[in-house]
Formats: C-alpha cells, sequence, structure tokens
RNA sequence: GCGUCGGUGGCAGAGUGGUCAAUUGCACUUGACUGUAAAUCAAGCGCCCUUAGGGCUACGAAGGUUCGAAUCCUUCCCGGCGCA
C-alpha cells in the first residue's frame, strides 16, 4: 500500500491523495461504502462501483459470528466471496466492544446529543449490572452473540487474525471505543487498554505477514474444484494487508494528543479516528489528532459521513471516511439533498412527480419520481431501499468526490461555505 | 315472516355495570438514525383549551334502569346464518 498526497488545502490539515493498493486506487478524500457483513445492504457490488465507491468496509465480529471467518478465507477473502473486485478494508471488531457494551440498549451511539444531559453523566459505576452483549475482560473481551447467545472471547490476537482471513487490503487494530459520558479517569483507562491492544494488534499482524500467506499456503489448491486459473490468480496476488492503528481519547485534548503521538509512533500503515462523540466535539478532536499523526500516512475518520462532519473532516486532514447513515438512512426512507434530507414516505411527496434531486446525475433521479419512492417506501417494496441507497450513497460518494476536486482546484473554502449555504437553507 | 348471532374509533378486532376517550394490530401523521443487534425505532392519532391537567361529544338509533352504561332492559334500524 503506497499514499501519495497530491494538493493541500492552504492554512489547514486537509489534503487530496492516492492510496494505492495491489487492489486497486482509491482517490483520497474517499467515502467507503460500509458492507458489514460482506454486503452493502440492499445493492449489489456493481452498483456500489458503479457509484463511484472504490472500496468497501466489512466487520470482523459480524463475518466471524456469520458465516465465520474461515469459511470467508475458503471463498477467497471477503473481495472475491461478495464479488467486488476493488480494495476492502474491515473494522475490528473495536466498534462492537461500544455498540454492544456500554451502549446497549442505550440512547448512545457514534454521536451523541449532548442536550442530553442524563447521557452525560458518568454512570459507568452505576449501571454494571444493565444489560449488555460485550464485556471488557483482563485481555479482550467477551462477546455474547446477538445471534444465538454464544459468548466469544475476542483479543487483539484474535481480532487480527480474523482480520487476516477476510483477507481485506486494509485492517484495524482492535480498540476500544469509548462513550463521551465517561469521565477522564475512564477515559485514561480505556485508552491505556486501547494503546496496549494496539501494540498487540500490530505485533499479531507481523506474526501472520511473516508466516506464508494464508491464501498461497493453508489450503491444497486443488480442493476446491474450481476454475484453475482462479486459483493461479488468487495464489499469485502478493497479499499483503495494510493494518492501521485506532486513536481513541475522547473529548479530552491531552488525551488525544497524546494518543494521537503514541499510536502515531508505532509503525502503522495509516490511522483511523475512533469514538463516540458529542457533535459539537468532533472536529477539535479530529483536528488535535491530525496535527500530531505523522502527515505521509493516511487517515480514516470511523463511522463519520453526514455531509457537514466530512466537510469539517476533510478540512481538518482526514482522507477515508466509512459510515452507515447514507444506507440505513435510504432504507429508513431518508434522502439527502443539496437543500438538506427529506423523507420520502412524508405525504408531501405523495403526488410529487419530480425527481428525488433535480439535477442529481444518479440512476435514481434520472429515471424515477419522489412520488415512486414514496410509494415503494409506503408499500413496503424492496426496491424503496434500493433506489433509495443509489441515491444517497450517490450523493455522498459524489460530495466526496466534489470536495476533492475543490481542493485540487484550490477552491476548498468556497466550496464548503456554498454547499453548507444550500444543505442548511431550508 | 319466525328463530338466532351480531352492530365499538379509517379498517380488523378486544372490552361486556365504575380503574374507558376505550387494549392490540394495521392504516395514517411526524420524528430519529453517523466504525449496522437497524428494510429499524420512537411519538402522536375524537374535538377544544397553553402544559400538569381540564372541558365537551362518543361504542348503530331512540328511550329506560342505575349514584354511575360501550357493558343491563325495551323498541326501532342494519347485517350474517338457519328455517319457512
Amino acid at each position: 500500500m503506497r499514499f501519495e498526497i497530491e494538493k493541500k488545502i492552504p492554512g489547514a490539515l486537509g489534503r487530496a491523495g492516492t492510496l494505492r493498493t495491489s487492489r486497486g486506487d482509491i482517490h483520497t478524500p474517499a467515502f467507503v461504502p460500509v458492507a458489514t457483513k460482506a454486503s452493502v445492504k440492499a445493492l449489489t457490488p456493481e452498483m456500489v462501483r458503479e457509484l463511484g465507491a472504490e472500496i468497501v468496509l466489512g466487520n470482523t465480529y459480524h463475518l466471524y459470528l456469520q458465516p465465520g471467518d474461515e469459511l470467508v478465507r475458503d471463498a477467497g477473502g471477503i473481495g472475491r466471496f461478495m464479488n467486488w473486485p476493488g480494495p476492502t478494508m474491515t473494522d475490528s471488531g473495536g466498534f462492537q466492544v461500544f455498540s454492544l457494551g456500554v451502549a446497549y440498549g442505550k440512547d448512545i451511539s457514534k454521536i451523541t446529543k449532548i442536550t442530553d444531559p442524563t447521557l452525560m453523566i458518568p454512570e459507568r459505576f452505576d449501571d454494571s449490572d444493565a444489560p449488555r452483549l460485550a464485556k471488557i475482560g483482563a485481555d479482550g473481551v467477551s462477546f455474547k452473540s446477538h445471534l444465538d447467545g454464544s459468548i466469544h472471547y475476542i483479543t487483539p490476537e484474535k481480532s487480527i487474525q480474523i482480520q487476516h482471513n477476510l483477507g481485506a487490503d486494509i485492517i484495524f487494530a482492535f480498540d476500544e471505543c469509548t462513550s463521551p459520558a465517561e469521565d477522564l479517569r475512564y477515559q485514561e483507562e480505556a485508552l491505556e487498554r486501547t494503546h496496549r491492544w494496539a501494540e498487540r494488534s500490530l505485533k499479531e499482524h507481523k506474526k501472520l505477514l511473516g508466516a506464508a500467506s494464508v491464501f498461497s499456503s493453508l489450503r491444497p489448491a486443488n480442493s476446491f474444484g474450481r476454475d484453475p486459473r482462479e486459483l493461479k490468480n488468487r495464489n499469485s496476488s502478493s497479499f499483503s494487508p495494510a493494518l492501521f492503528g485506532i486513536v481513541q481519547g475522547g473529548r479530552d485534548e491531552n488525551l488525544r494528543k497524546k494518543s494521537a503521538s503514541i499510536i502515531g509512533a508505532m509503525g502503522f500503515d495509516g490511522f483511523g479516528i475512533g469514538g463516540s462523540f458529542a457533535k459539537e466535539d468532533m472536529s477539535d478532536a479530529v483536528r488535535w489528532v491530525n496535527e500530531v499523526l505523522p502527515e505521509e500516512k493516511p487517515r480514516h475518520l470511523l463511522g463519520i459521513g453526514e455531509p457537514e462532519d466530512i466537510l469539517s473532516g476533510v478540512e481538518n486532514g482526514v482522507d477515508l471516511f466509512d459510515c452507515v447513515a447514507p444506507t440505513r438512512n435510504a432504507r429508513n426512507g431518508t434522502l439527502y439533498t443539496c437543500e438538506g434530507k427529506i423523507n420520502i414516505t412524508n405525504a408531501e411527496f405523495k403526488k410529487d412527480f419530480s425527481p428525488v434531486e433535480k439535477d442529481c446525475g444518479c440512476y435514481v433521479c434520472k429515471n424515477y419520481s419522489r412520488a415512486y419512492l414514496c410509494h415503494l417506501f409506503r408499500g413496503k417494496e424492496m426496491l424503496a431501499g434500493t433506489l433509495a441507497s443509489i441515491h444517497n450513497l450517490y450523493f455522498t460518494i459524489h460530495l466526496v468526490k466534489n470536495i476533492r476536486q475543490a481542493i485540487l482546484d484550490d477552491r476548498f473554502p468556497d466550496f464548503k461555505r456554498d454547499f453548507l449555504a444550500e444543505y442548511n437553507s431550508k
């Protein structure tokens, strides 16, 4: 994997570049659609590619539970398994430590609205018996499967082993995503744990890289009954995943910078910026981190993808974003437009025969009306989620592409100002 | 015509003397969703008042019994079924 920076935003941390992997190039800043279970929900990989995506992100924990990482390995890796020929990345399962742990059953997510004060009160010490599916143990995390209740203990080593089996081009260190509701003492404790886990992830990764590639040595080449040329292709590809370390530190400037400094010096190929944020804290946290991280390596802001957040992320030095928002919102009837989000199921769209967005170049806007999408949603037709996902992913991917172009053309500030003015106009 | 069972909010369908403006589902209205426990979840859904709450009108229609009726009685209207 190689990363080349082509242009920087004057006076800011942002940049445009290209991330080169053996399976293809990613032009940054880039948006990474999420394919948690080796599927971008409601879409075929061909559609995802058609929308302009250059890489997709799968999830270690979910694929480990189902169908199992060894099965994915035997299928030729996540990309081949899901018929996505380009680059892939997998998240480490660190987010599930959070979403199935402290956040389980609560109104806490990646972004917590600080307007709800009850969520900002540290409750770590009085909710110890609250139901949760993930519990942090001595050197890893025990998960209770949401699928069948079985217990699984995931360590940093285990996460990296699973990810090597999944076979993505970029993988992530196992980390602990903390809630902004946690107090400073807990943030420090969790951060030290994340740093220890980062070391162990890196060590395990190097160990596995040192061993022969899982795709050329683990099984006899003829065990598939497949076209031998396929096997030859797969075996001949010099598969060597890049490992990104993850910076945490909550909303505290010192902790964020400390984390960036420590993770930044460990020798990772790139970096993830993690954490659950209060919305108003995010751009500060990202800036603090990217001021410290080595400039020449790529940075991925984990799980962030609302337009305004992408703009501030890019400005503050982020190269890659992944987020479920475009696809999840789509399935739930919320569509992005340049004038803000709309809920296409609302009564006002029942007889609106105009496209979702007038000048949008996506397949949906060129061929269907708001009234039709409204009808599909009300009729609970599966096509609703598909068409809406196409539009939302196109919107987000193209927003990022336009941001990239604006950087290359030296007009990022104007682009940002104009976009936000229109996006927030209604 | 006789007998019988039934008529409850947009629909289906609970309730069968007070805790009923009426459980529940659907529909409808609006919100939320940021490394996917998510094609999900939440709130509202008779009318009026600014909220806590209060007032009014309602369970086919009209009378009645009762301190009190969607619930009991009478008659009428309407529907299903059976027999003529």
